[in-house]
DNA sequence: ACGGATTAAACA
DNA sequence: TTGTTTAAT
């Protein structure tokens, strides 16, 4: 795993803060009675009273631990409250604890960059605030220490001698505001004070307790949260390691609780962290190579310099269900049914990530579990399969039946021919999901980036000589039929769907009435032009160049049914009016001005954080940037670049140089490349592609 | 193949 | 790059 900036002498402040039992949290949010009880959330109460996925601390002293039945969770303690999970189209929905997750992340974000590690733990980097706070009004100088930050565990503690008579809270306290404390220790206790009001603040604003790790570095975090649980911090000072990793079963540590944790143990005898001392770096390597190897050495001494990204929204979405034993699907139809019902779920969450987050998903997978019972190789595993992802529920769903339809096909092996159709040959479907990947932000910088184009605006004919026929050829061919058909590859490239945010048309906005105007700005108006289709059928790898023109009134109705509209009507095609023949993208640009909707949540009171933010992005949760107003003389020398032999909004990317990019604001390069980026062509695709040509990026051969 | 539904990330 | 595998919660 990653060995970035491994030093003995990281004087980072890390924590890792993760909720108590938070599923349970969340529901007796909802219904306070159940606060205090022994309670468990289930799902599926079907089956033996359904699987728990989370257990409060009052039910654990019963001996309740997850995933077990809710039957045996009853035997145990008759007493417990068992919880069950939303349903929604016939499966879990986890919609609530993602909310009240992102709730959490609101708060533990202000103090430092802060990564969200899953639905209910981040990492955050607070060295910035701790060291100003240690310049600024260092713990020693305070009179008071909070109530909080003296309740924490500080790892090590009874090593030092102390005042007798002195009771714990009274120890750290001193430990807090010791003068001649190491800078690291200093620095570390500055985060604990943090942290403690950050706990604090979570828990004013969203009634949810969690608990803490403060240390140098992730790992060690990372271990020292779970140590005091529930509704407590722990801090791991360097000086404590040793004998903290020393006997440390190996499997504690993240990234060994699985095989490479047993192997250690049956390959090489290591039983704890302090066993890993014992080999050499390059003996390590041997085993498991380079980079795994080198983490384990690191690991065994406390070193680990993964550094805590800047990102407060997930990667990839999806939606899945497993259909143990007897309930196997038989039948493509009830496959698609299922599908159908994911797939919902999935675009449901995707249009959610766009309006709220303006990004976009780039990528289709879907990965099934099968079964098949007398054949040989019945062990096969189903493959995933993949495609460029098109935004519109009826779209998605198009595409993951084709996955899975080309999935079976070479799961069940070639020779099963044709359509042994609806009737089951054997084969089970235990479980299905999709998933979207490849998530980009939409940039959110509109205007700033179109500080740097030229304000000009003229439509584009040219590029687009509106190819209707082959956009609805194009359209007919949807990647079932045509690239997963002769047992090709996947050989569609979908050009992503260009939203533009923003206000189209001041004139009919200032003479609309002020609340409309306003409910039209906080809206975020997308226009959404559906994709540019790009098709190559496999052996001939012909290219059919599409646009669909779909457009919304600028009237500005209700954005979401706006959106849906576009997305899932096949007849909003043609609709042209004036804008007919402009493109979507001139369109977009044109639409700059945005009032754009993005809530910064977050803003940052503080100085500290302020200072900590300037310097690095901390996420690509929107911000609203105003930024670079610095009128450069790269700007002039861009625009020069980006002349003219094109409509105004286009560009050809080889002809701009590196260099001047380079010498943008590292922003705005941010931006340009999220532009960039997710428009390199896939190498199937020789010919002339038309508009696509001038996004290539210019030096990514 | 009843430890479900998600997510992330490395590796080939 | 796509698909597979591991890991964690």
């Amino acid at each position: 795993m990653p060995v970035a900036r491994p030093e003995l002498s990281d004087s980072r402040v890390i924590a890792h803060v993760d909720m108590d039992c938070f599923y349970v949290q969340v529901e007796q949010r909802k219904q306070p009675s159940l606060r205090g009880q022994p309670t468990a959330v289930v799902q599926y109460n079907s089956w033996q009273g359904g699987g728990l996925i989370a257990v409060s601390y009052e039910a654990r002293k019963f001996g309740v631990k997850r995933s077990m039945r809710g039957d045996e969770a009853k035997q145990v303690c008759p007493e417990i409250q068992l919880v069950q999970v939303p349903v929604a189209r016939g499966k879990a929905d986890l919609n609530d604890y993602r909310n009240a997750g992102s709730e959490v992340v609101t708060i533990l974000a202000r103090r430092g960059r802060c990564e969200r590690a899953s639905i209910d733990e981040v990492y955050l980097d607070l060295t910035i605030a701790a060291e100003a706070m240690l310049a600024d009004n260092p713990p020693e100088c305070l009179e008071t220490i909070s109530e909080e930050a003296v309740k924490s565990h500080v790892l090590g503690l009874e090593e030092f001698p102390a005042e007798v008579g002195s009771d714990a809270r009274e120890r750290v306290r001193h430990w807090l505001t010791r003068s001649d404390a190491s800078r690291r220790d200093k620095l570390l206790a500055c985060g604990a004070l943090i942290v403690a009001e950050l706990r604090l603040q979570v828990l004013e604003v969203t009634e949810f307790t969690c608990s803490a790790g403060i240390a140098h570095n992730k790992m060690l975090a990372k271990l020292a949260s779970g140590m005091n649980k529930p509704a407590q911090q722990t801090v791991v000072p360097f000086s404590s390691l040793s004998k903290l990793l020393g006997n440390l079963p190996i499997k504690k540590m993240k990234q060994l609780g699985g095989k490479l944790g047993t192997s250690l143990q049956i390959d090489l005898g290591v039983n704890t962290v302090g066993d890993l001392l014992q080999f050499s770096e390059e003996k390590l390597q041997e085993f498991y190579g380079i980079n795994t190897g080198s983490w384990l050495w690191n690991t065994a001494r406390g070193i680990n310099g993964e550094e805590v990204k800047g990102r407060l929204l997930p990667n990839s979405h999806g939606s899945g269900k497993t259909f143990p034993g007897p309930r196997a699907l038989k039948t493509v139809a009830s496959v698609e049914k299922w599908l159908s019902e994911l797939c919902e779920e999935l675009s449901e969450r995707l249009q959610s990530d766009l309006e709220q987050n303006k990004r976009i998903a780039h990528t289709l997978t879907l990965h099934a579990h099968a079964y098949k019972p007398n054949d040989s190789d019945s062990f096969k595993k189903f493959p995933s399969k993949s495609c460029p992802l098109r935004y519109g529920t009826s779209r998605i769903k198009e595409d993951a039946l084709s996955l899975f339809q080309a999935g079976l096909r070479e799961y069940l092996g070639l020779y099963n021919v044709k359509t042994s159709g609806n009737q089951n040959s054997g084969w089970g479907i235990t479980g299905l999901s999709v998933s979207a990947s490849r998530i980009v932000a939409i940039p959110s910088g509109t205007r700033s980036i179109m500080n740097y184009f030229p304000h000009q605006e003229e439509t584009c004919p040219q590029v687009l000589l509106s190819s209707e026929k082959l956009i609805q050829d194009a359209q007919l061919l949807s990647p079932s039929e045509n690239c997963l058909g002769s047992g090709g590859h996947l050989t569609l490239q979908s050009i992503e769907p260009w939203i533009a945010c923003g206000e189209e048309d001041k004139e009919t906005k200032h003479s609309m009435p002020l609340d409309r105007q306003k409910e039209d700005t906080e809206m975020c108006k997308l226009k959404l032009q559906d994709k540019e289709t790009l098709l190559c059928s496999s052996p001939a790898a012909e290219v059919y160049q599409g646009w669909e023109k779909v457009q919304t009134e600028s009237s500005g109705d209700y954005l979401t049914e706006k959106i849906r509209d576009s997305l899932e009507s096949e007849e909003g095609k043609r609709k042209s009016n004036k804008e007919k023949g402009m493109s979507t993208i001139s369109r977009y640009f044109q639409s700059q001005h945005s009032g754009s909707l993005l809530k910064v949540e977050n803003a940052s009171t503080s100085k500290l954080s302020e200072s900590s933010s300037l310097s690095e992005p901390q996420s690509q949760l929107p911000q609203e940037n105003s930024l670079a107003r610095g009128e450069s003389s790269v700007d002039a020398r861009l625009c020069s670049q980006i002349k003219l032999k094109r409509p105004a909004w286009s560009y050809d990317v080889d002809e701009v140089d590196q260099d001047v990019l380079n010498e943008l604001p590292k922003q705005i390069q941010e931006e340009l490349q999220a532009w960039l980026r997710p428009q390199k062509r896939s190498n199937t695709v020789k010919k002339d592609l038309g508009i696509t040509r001038y996004f290539l990026p210019a030096k990514d051969k």
